[in-house]
DNA sequence: ATGACGGTGTGGCACCGA
């Protein structure tokens, strides 16, 4: 099977790249982010007419997430259990495939602003609280992906610009080191069991030509529990989307599981 | 040092993203 994730910076305007994304990589789910619509809103019909399964969880103007799967999903839970957030971030949920259930944990993780700003302050605690719900959710769910827009680059090949770009947003220690707390939890990077090119990122600026000249930065991930990283067979990201005319800033990472 | 690009909202722009 193959999962996916994409940060979509509006489902309003991306949707119809999502369809014919879909069309030609008909993956079992896909993790979507920045949705910036409201539950009302959500377009359920064209992606039943697509043949999947909805579940979202959004909000007006920013963030909201959504689970697009080729089966139903149950047991729906929207944001961290137990951490107040005004923010819609957060969707999981259980496929039941025929290896056992499948528990998907969809984030969009806080970006931060500037270290020493609330904004980061937010940051550093919505990761202590995804990290302890993380590891209770594990616990019961042996076989479980979170994936998402993590606003992470978890190490220095992850950045176009590493020694400039050191302890700035998304390259702080104090991120890398949630990262690495939460790969202590016993996920894996699906990204980093397979070789990849050099230079492999997710998301490039829209100003600058970043795209074009690659200054790009790998912050969207699929993290993979052990019975999961044991039939992890590929991860991959599909830059194609990328060049669309109008497109995400974020291109699709996809994993491959057997069975 | 700043802004560049794109999306949203209700605006004559500001805010946010990464």
């Amino acid at each position: 099977m193959k999962i996916a994730t994409w940060n979509v910076n509006s489902l309003a305007v991306r949707l119809p790249q999502v369809l014919a994304w879909l069309q030609a990589h008909p993956v079992d789910v896909l993790a979507l982010q920045e949705l910036k619509l409201t539950d009302d809103k959500f377009p359920h019909d064209a992606f039943e007419l697509a043949g999947y399964h909805s579940v979202c969880f959004g909000q007006k103007t920013y963030n909201g997430v959504a689970l697009i799967t080729r089966t139903a999903a149950r047991d729906v839970v929207r944001n961290i259990p137990g951490f107040d957030d005004a923010q819609a971030r957060v969707i999981a949920a259980t496929l039941d495939t025929p290896s056992g259930p499948l528990r998907l944990v969809n984030g969009y993780f806080v970006n931060g602003q500037a270290p020493g700003t609330d904004k980061f302050d937010y940051k550093m605690r919505w990761l202590d609280a995804l990290q302890g719900w993380l590891q209770r959710e594990l616990g019961a769910h042996p076989r479980l992906a979170l994936m998402g827009d993590f606003n992470i680059v978890p190490e220095d090949r992850d950045s176009y610009d590493p020694v400039g770009l050191q302890g700035t947003i998304l390259h702080t220690n104090e991120e890398r080191a949630h990262f690495r707390a939460l790969l202590a939890l016993g996920l894996a990077d699906s990204f980093r069991l397979f070789e990849q090119p050099e230079q492999s990122f997710s998301w490039w600026d829209y100003r600058m030509l970043g795209f074009q000249k690659n200054r790009g930065l790998r912050i969207d991930h699929i993290l993979l529990s052990e019975p999961l990283t044991a039939v992890a067979r590929a991860c991959t990201v599909d830059r194609a989307p990328r060049k669309n005319r109008q497109p995400s800033d974020h291109a699709p990472v996809v994993a491959t599981l057997d069975a």
